[in-house]
DNA sequence: TTGCTAAGTGTTATGGTATAACATATCAAC
DNA sequence: GTTGATATGTTATACCATAACACTTAGCAA
């Protein structure tokens, strides 16, 4: 379990080849996947950040592919059901997933002076959360797991680029 | 570490040991616990629910303290910031704290057919977060543990009342 | 081909959440 | 009683999200 984000890589690769993966995962599934999705997750690729619905659609915009809020909304939609995107409650914002394809429980690290955010798997049901909803008789569906604070990269010694 | 909220309870008590709690409190730190933020918290403490900040605006109103949002949302910062109560990310909504005073890492059950919700207490930096967050060189600030699903009321076997 | 159906998109309007900004009032300390 | 800090009143606005309906497209069946 490692937490991806918060160390250099290349990352032209890294959009590439899980907008491959998200292309084989949709033809595999009978998914659809239209240009605007296409695009969006494309666009979140493009950061480690969380981006707002609304930075999307202004991206959208510019480039012909719709300028009302539901075109966003619907595309975000889809790409966290398939997966491909996990919102952040905290932020009221959207990121591209790390783990592409696999049904799993995202923990997000989420640096609150850069705004990068780093993903990590985190199975709930064997923490200390699943104990405790256990103890209770309570039953996960789906668990938010945010943890916010300083990445290494701004931590006091050496200031965020 | 149990979950609170979802067994029976004397609820008066709970209420008025509570605000006296916070009362204590305020004045050991100098707080001031004025008549809008005491209501507030009284209100919260009326349910064992999440409510958003409209709807305690909506009863402050009725009492006649106070219409416009601000005055909801200068209420639920004093109550947070205290550690009276706590926010809940994934509804955009508030609940007053089940184990008041402390400086905690709260961690919700949150039904999600009764809207009930129970606090237990996690201190992340332990579980599985606190190990991802060292290994990459993350310092956690806050966290947000929430998870999603069926309280033991609401089970199948016996639907909610 | 035609026609059906399901899914996606375009668009308008609206609802829900949250804060900026500035005026006024209150209270404790000096 | 003046000062300074904090709290409150108020208006306006910004940001986040979805309802609802019209229209289009793709895939499939007759």
């Amino acid at each position: 379990m490692t937490a991806l984000g918060f160390h250099s890589h290349d990352h032209a690769q890294c959009v590439s080849t899980t907008l491959a993966h998200a292309e084989l995962y949709c033809a595999e599934n009978k998914l659809k996947f239209t240009p605007i999705r296409r695009r969006s997750l494309e666009i979140l690729l493009a950061e480690h950040r969380a981006l707002g619905a609304y930075d999307l659609l202004a991206v959208l915009g510019k480039e012909g592919l719709g300028t009302a809020p539901p075109v966003a909304y619907r595309a975000l939609d889809f790409l966290t059901s398939a997966g491909f995107a996990h919102k952040i409650e905290g932020l009221n914002a959207f990121i591209a997933c790390a783990h592409l394809g696999a049904d799993h429980a995202p923990a997000f690290l989420i640096c609150t002076s850069c705004k990068s955010v780093a993903e990590a798997e985190a199975d709930a049901t064997e923490g200390q959360l699943g104990k405790v909803a256990r103890a209770a008789g309570f039953t996960i569906r789906r668990t938010v797991i945010e943890a916010l604070g300083i990445c290494p990269k701004c931590q006091p010694e050496k200031p965020c680029a």
